[in-house]
DNA sequence: TTGGATTCCGAAATCGATTACGTTACCGAT
DNA sequence: ATCGGTAACGTAATCGATTTCGGAATCCAA
């Protein structure tokens, strides 16, 4: 079965395209009559325009390009289902891709998106992404660009991330307050700004709390998975005078570290304090359950969405362009992990 | 800045826009020389075709919709990774959308799908869905339609599912080789083909056994929660002959199911065995670690692309339609929380 | 020199919808 | 009778790329 054409409803009438388009679009300089008997026949010919038609004509997509760097992620799916909810209620379709944390993927997605035609992009850098090119190009072309969770200060853009630093000042404060004094801290590739910012708030907090920085409390890893994460507490575990405390950059690195603890016999949180960040939902599961520092990934979601259709709709009214950097709090939920017993 | 076209590369080098076209696209019965400036003036230009106008005039989109009951789920971030990843080698675009479960909203999204221009759709029907009229009314317009995972006996489409029945047999027979002789089941909702082939593969390995099938041993939930495990375990442990193991028909049920035996002091495996399905990557994290049936998520997405993009090929080329059903092997992976003790 | 075959390119239709502009017919007013 | 006005619709351009058809120019052979 063919769809259904204004051209064919307007031979089966006796009438020309434009009246046709014309009555179903309301326009007033078409006859109650005709627009009835138009309204019935594209009813009858269960007519919908054709949307790369209108697309052509119109210049505007209704599509929107999302750039992850890894879609088995759950603060990736809580984001993406953000935007989704978002989106899909003015009717514009999502176009997913993601970049495997690759550089390279990142420009070759962008691009093809480009090609595709998108009214506009909502991008998560790679971690491995320093340059910011490929965006501009983007830009250049009137195309805007939102950036969310991992963002560069090298792209004039609208953005949208967690408070790292907050969040991971307040997570080691709360290591702190409870009397630790040597908390150490696995990070993560110097490149990607949230988990610089993490970094920053964990020696904001030391400072403020007129603790010294030690760098051998401080470890960096490449990846961010669980191997690492044990890894690296390993190494900790090994030194003369081993942290009593540990902030790990992401629940991934927390649950490895945590892992070489019980490999190592040591308890948690008697023997070293954990806490993550993100705040995954294995993290009330595990036993003992772990603290860490929550994300509003679906908030996210909704945010930079909206910032993108602001952006879209300035555009297309000629309207100067308004970006704004949002920062969403982040909250610690304390669990297990991070309680320091109370006898001593 | 305003995208090249075709017009701006025949203007700028006197020929028509036809002579460019065919210059861009290999045409034997065009000269090297112009070949040549016009495709210098294209890169010049930074010239790309305009997305919706090829689409238009070649009726193909390129696009693909993909409607799921649930982004924030990780199986179906394992599916969603498995069809971007053939999708995009071919240069086709994913379209995403989520029904929440509810028939209604997969009536919406699916309509504008449609409306908005696939070449075709991969679905995984909604729990509630029993009718499938929506998906009918695509496929006589010519759009292809995959199913997977969630399927249904009352569409004739190709579709690529779990074997659920055999990794429930395979579960629960595990469960008996053990010299269990009282297993439970919570089973999930009437509707879903798969939780009742993982309900069948139940009884089929009960009767195999020789072992009488006991109503008060199955229980049925609706929105298979934890708290619905929780909620169902709770009165099997209430029976004055309580199960000695428990096939759940998910792993949050099975999770729930555990967790309401250690609020009442149970232990697992020894005072109740527990197997789930679907293999979250939180089974191994977990104490005791679950046992569950691994489902190939991202080799159904990858599948059920492939076959999807097949019937996209044979709808273009005018053949006549072949669907096929595939049945991907589910594993048992065996853990600590169905391991029956050594020692009786 | 003429016929035919090649080579290379332009003209124009097409995909389907939108819309600026023009036209017809009919109205009442002068 | 002529004019202005308006309701209602048709004409045709447009969005950008593709493709069929055909035409001009060139070349070789007779």
């Amino acid at each position: 079965m063919k769809r259904a054409t204004l051209r064919d409803i307007a031979q089966s009438l006796g009438v020309t395209v434009a009246t046709v388009s014309r009555a179903l679009k309301n326009y007033p300089d078409i006859s109650k009559a005709t627009k009835q008997t138009v309204l019935a026949a594209a009813e009858r010919l269960h007519y919908a325009p054709h949307p790369m038609a209108v697309k052509l004509r119109q210049q505007a997509y209704k599509v929107v390009g999302v750039v992850i760097p890894d879609i088995i992620h759950p603060f990736f799916s809580d984001v993406i289902s953000g935007i989704v909810d978002v989106m899909e209620d003015l009717g514009y379709h999502i176009i997913l891709s993601q970049s495997n944390e690759s550089y390279e993927k990142e420009i070759r997605v962008t691009q093809m998106l480009q090609a595709t035609g998108v009214d506009g992009l909502l991008v998560c850098l790679s971690n491995e992404t320093v340059d910011v090119g490929h965006l501009q190009a983007l830009q250049e072309y009137d195309v805007p660009v939102v950036l969310f969770d991992k963002i560069s200060p090298l792209l004039e853009a609208s953005s949208v991330v967690t408070n790292d630093f907050q969040g991971a000042y307040d997570a080691v404060a709360h290591l702190l307050d409870q009397g630790y004094t040597r908390v150490a801290h696995i990070k993560g590739p110097p490149h990607p700004e949230n988990t610089r910012q993490r970094f920053a708030g964990y020696r904001a907090a030391l400072a403020a709390y007129g603790l010294p920085y030690r760098a051998e409390y401080v470890a960096e890893c490449t990846h961010v998975t669980q191997d690492e994460g044990a890894f690296f507490n390993r190494q900790f575990m090994a030194l003369a005078e081993p942290p009593e405390a540990l902030f790990a950059v992401t629940d991934s690195v927390a649950i490895g570290a945590i892992t070489a603890l019980k490999e190592a016999g040591w308890r948690v949180p008697q023997d070293m304090a954990v806490i993550g960040f993100s705040d995954w939902a294995v993290c009330r599961l595990l036993e003992p359950s772990i603290s860490s520092v929550s994300q509003p990934g679906y908030d996210i979601g909704r945010r930079a969405s909206e910032l993108l259709l602001r952006e879209i709709r300035q555009l297309r009214e000629a309207l100067p362009l308004e970006h704004s950097q949002l920062v969403l709090d982040a909250r610690i939920q304390i669990r297990q992990s991070s309680q320091r017993p109370v006898s001593v």
